[in-house]
DNA sequence: GCGCACCAACTAACATGTTAGTTGACACAT
DNA sequence: ATGTGTCAACTAACATGTTAGTTGGTGCGC
């Protein structure tokens, strides 16, 4: 009757437009769904009902339910359901910290081997950050955010540091999706990458380790009143 | 004729010894083998064989080599094969400079927030690092090392720490069964042991950083000259 | 009304059948 | 002899059938 039938009962992204094996695409679609909220935890995932709404049988949808449980997605209860994980403000913690050890390890290791090329790719980042502030696009400003990040990872010259840290921060992707955007954090979070920036110019590492840390450290106290904000979302685990 | 038929083609062990569910079970089985080099890089991993080895069927046969493929303790080629991956000295520099910043983190984080009790397990295991040393049991100071790492870890009030460090460090604990026991490097290494303890005693977060960080840095180099005594364990990727 | 055993419906887990892509060998043309 | 096209054999990937464990409800005993 609506399109919400014709679509499947949830906001998945159409495996076509993916490439990959079936079992990727599927898992994407999924995975892309959960850190969006547009499947809340709590959503119980009947392999099924997947299968109908994307069109393919139940192999793939099994090894991409299996990679979300291993990432911590999904709960698989043995025999019985599987649900979208639910946030543990403890868990968040966790992923904080880990974050926050590989940032400022990778930070430090920057500082101490930048080439031109790269300070000039981070500038021309957090120049283009606080355009992007002026202009108000804070989901532009996101996107560069997250950029600033993975350029510093990237320069370590392991590639698999950004995979990890970005595995490692899961549920802080996700939570990060309940933050409303508050006044002159956007700017706040600017000049602290521009203090980092600054650091890694100057090949201070340990500046740079304190400038990432003192960065890192303001995302904390702002997801904590979530737990009360939404409890619907939490508990459990 | 002879028992490698008998028990297959490769040391799996048994997976009736195992608990959990069949897909787990082949998995941890395949892992063992895989860390211990039972099964060496380049070994090709046959789903039909191992089916028959394991009495198992396909299905939880090809979730174990998902897990193991996302590890990256396998190579899948599509359509075509599997095979156990080979070294890369980048990858074990890679999974370094990750397991340092994992543990230097977390012996700075303990060196702060530190109880008597865990100095109390940690000084024992020093301690029983020191009498297995002299008593020459290499494996079981092997043991000791790690656990010494794990309670670390663990003293941070995260449990994730440990196993994300395990998951980035599977390469090394590979690498690690090649090199051969070094005169004078048990020895050493608890000493080294002993200075982060010490530093971790006295509340001195730096102090225990910079000791983790002077013994972890003592592994690279004794990896280094595997590629060229084992290169047919290395190259590719 | 209330607890407990039983049962039916549903689910993930496992087994097996099918498809399609890759690889290497062999015949053939050059 | 050598490069090339064809093809058969083999593999992972996908689809589907089967099993076994869980869950919630229903009716029976109390």
């Amino acid at each position: 009757m609506n399109e919400t039938v014709a679509m499947g009962m949830a906001g998945l992204t159409d495996i076509e437009s993916l490439s990959g094996s079936l079992a990727q695409r599927v898992y994407q679609s999924l995975r892309e769904a959960i850190l969006s909220l547009a499947l809340p935890p709590g959503t119980v995932l009947k392999k099924g009902a997947l299968c109908e709404q994307l069109g393919v049988s139940r192999s793939p949808v099994s090894e991409a339910i299996a990679r979300l449980s291993q990432e911590g997605l999904v709960d698989v209860i043995p025999q019985s359901a599987t649900r979208v994980s639910s946030f543990s403000m403890e868990e968040i913690r966790e992923a904080c910290f880990l974050r926050e050890a590989l940032e400022t390890t990778a930070v430090e290791k920057v500082a101490r081997q930048r080439t031109e090329e790269q300070l000039t790719q981070l500038s021309r980042n957090v120049r283009l950050q606080r355009l992007l502030v002026e202009d108000g696009d804070f989901s532009g400003f996101y996107t560069a955010d997250e950029e600033f990040h993975e350029l510093i990872m990237e320069f370590t010259g392991f590639p698999g540091v950004s995979l990890v840290a970005g595995n490692v921060s899961l549920q802080l992707k996700r939570a990060r999706m309940l933050l409303l955007p508050e006044e002159g954090r956007p700017a706040g979070a600017v000049k602290e990458h521009q203090r980092v920036l600054d650091a890694i110019r100057a090949g201070d590492p340990a500046a740079a380790q304190a400038a990432m840390k003192a960065h890192l450290r303001q995302l904390i106290p702002r997801l904590e009143p979530l737990e009360r904000l939404h409890p619907e979302y939490f508990r459990s685990r």
